[in-house]
RNA sequence: GGUCUCGUCGCCUAGUGGCUGGGCAGAGCUCUGCAAAAGCUCCUACGGCGGUUCGAAUCCGCCCGAGACCUCCA
């Protein structure tokens, strides 16, 4: 099926077709490992597992998906320097060597993100590639003396800066986000950096080194020039090698179409010569009951803060795709709550379908139709809440129970399908509990007693039961236990 | 100051010019000593004011309100 995105390149939807006509390549601008991921880094994340296994499972493609780390910047440099306040035990213990620190730093963060995904339900092996910035140094060095060779870079107080207004006059700088550079406005963060500038507009693509702080060498135009990466260039160096330009779907957060995105092309038809990429999906930000997430607001969470809360990974994965990956999401607990008993409530379904049917099971479903629905409204730009829409209006008018025999199979294929995508359920029977002998004789006791209506002797019994962690739920003829 | 987005039932989220979207919450019923689960039923909203139209939540205008981005926050 034609897969439709918002690209905003064109601002505009348009049908999706791999530039080389087989795989689809896409690149995603990953995290900065200075932290644990917050909401917002994670539906970023989730939005672009959801459109690479959109891709994958209604388009039909093949996929090559790299995300980058970034374990180089300001806040890794600061958080890993000596006496750090943000500097924990668990990453060892720390050298003069700075490169070295930062490393620890990072790989610390770096291992606690990939923990994070693998909760939410995003498979490491769907990556081909996970590259950190500092293994691509090298990379990075070669696009930025093929920049400064092009003409399009000069050097200040030992730092390699994009001259954009040279590049202006070569190429439109704007083409994901209208800049209107007269309207800036100024001092606000521009102060903030240190380093001479020809233009308040050009960016770094080279840093100095400072005093204490990691470097690398680099030799560029018969200067030594020892420093680090600048921001932009990581991505475009790593998108090179890793995927080759341009390729096809460029992922991020809306924040990063300026000034990120808009370097990451220039600097790429300035080195290299080409396009970075075919198509640019940016994600919406979320808030967090209703205002903007921060610290600030009390409604900064990170993945762990809500899971030390007691919810759950894919409960909040579910959540976050009742929105739409490219509108605002209100994250509230609220529609957490909402979302669990959802998300539960399709399990059950799913559960019972694998239940033996019975006398009233004779429903014959058109399993093509309501997959041919579902896998339309997620490739209209990967619409979960109507495709969401859809399988509940389904739910709602089917009962498990009286789906034929002859149905089954199909429709457990298409929720196996939709879970290829949603990957929030599990598509089998119902576990059978292993409920400890010592509850089954509770349980067995206190039915008598309530036969025998003692129920003084049954409640006693019940609370029992409760305490060991089990709910006994009566029905006509028989009882169930279940885990509390 | 500039650019832009959005205001839908208690909350969250869809939406086509006419045929009452979905989830959660809530109400009633069935069931029921209690409790829970499950099933059935109900819950007709679209910021305000004008306009276009036979008809607008959906198109146009104005107003009010909320929010985002504007040089390294996803």
């Amino acid at each position: 099926m034609t897969i439709r995105l918002y690209n905003t390149l064109t601002k505009r939807t348009e049908p999706f077709v791999p530039l080389d006509g087989k795989a689809v390549r896409i690149y995603s601008c990953g995290p900065t490992v200075y932290n644990f991921a917050h909401l917002g880094n994670l539906r970023a994340f989730l939005f672009t597992d959801i459109l690479q296994r959109v891709l994958r499972v209604v388009g039909g493609y093949n996929v090559r998906w790299v995300m980058n780390i970034t374990d180089v910047d300001d806040k890794t440099i600061l958080g890993s320097a000596l006496c750090s306040q943000t500097w924990l035990p668990e990453m060892g213990g720390q050298t003069s060597d700075a490169n070295a620190n930062l490393r620890l730093f990072t790989d610390y963060y770096s291992k606690a993100f990939f923990d994070d995904l693998a909760a939410i339900g995003i498979q490491k092996s769907d990556f081909v590639a996970i590259p950190r910035a500092t293994d691509y140094i090298a990379e990075m060095q070669d696009l930025i003396r093929r920049i400064f060779d092009a003409g399009f870079a000069y050097i200040s107080e030992g730092s390699i800066y994009f001259n954009l207004n040279e590049w202006r006059k070569h190429a439109k700088y704007g083409r994901l986000f209208t800049i209107d550079a007269e309207n800036f406005q100024q001092g606000v963060r521009i102060d903030a950096d240190e380093y001479d500038r020809e233009s308040v507009s050009d960016f770094v693509l080279w840093k100095a080194r400072k005093d204490g702080e990691p470097y690398w060498d680099f030799d560029i135009n018969g200067v030594s020039l020892p420093g680090r990466p600048g921001w932009h260039i990581e991505c475009s160096a790593m998108g090179q090698s890793l995927l080759g330009l341009p390729f096809d779907i460029h992922t991020g957060g809306v924040d990063l179409r300026f000034p990120h995105h808009e370097d990451e092309i220039a600097q790429s038809m300035a080195g290299y010569g080409c396009e970075t990429s075919n198509f640019w999906c940016h994600n919406e930000f979320l808030e967090v009951e209703g205002r903007k997430m921060s610290k600030r607001f009390g409604n900064f969470f990170t993945l762990r803060d809500l899971m030390n809360r007691g919810l759950e990974a894919l409960d909040i994965r579910f959540a976050m795709m009742s929105a739409q990956y490219n509108s605002v999401l209100n994250f509230t607990f609220f529609g957490i709550e909402s979302a669990a008993k959802a998300r539960r409530r399709v399990q059950e379904f799913i559960y019972d379908l694998h239940e033996p049917p019975t006398a009233e099971s004779n429903t014959v479903v058109n399993t093509e139709e309501l997959q041919e629905q579902l896998y339309s409204a997620l490739a209209d730009n990967l619409h979960t809440p109507k495709a969401l829409e859809r399988l509940f209006a389904f739910m709602n008018e089917n009962r498990p129970i009286n789906i034929a025999a002859s149905s089954r199979n199909a429709l457990l294929g298409v929720f196996g399908k939709m879970n290829d995508i949603f990957a929030v359920w599990e598509i089998k029977p119902r576990p059978s509990r292993e409920i400890p002998e010592k509850v089954k004789i509770l349980a067995e006791r206190r039915w008598q007693a309530k036969k025998e209506r003692n129920f003084a002797e049954a409640d006693a019994l019940r609370a029992e039961i409760t305490l060991a962690g089990y709910a006994m739920k009566d029905g006509k003829d028989s009882y169930t236990l279940e885990n509390i």
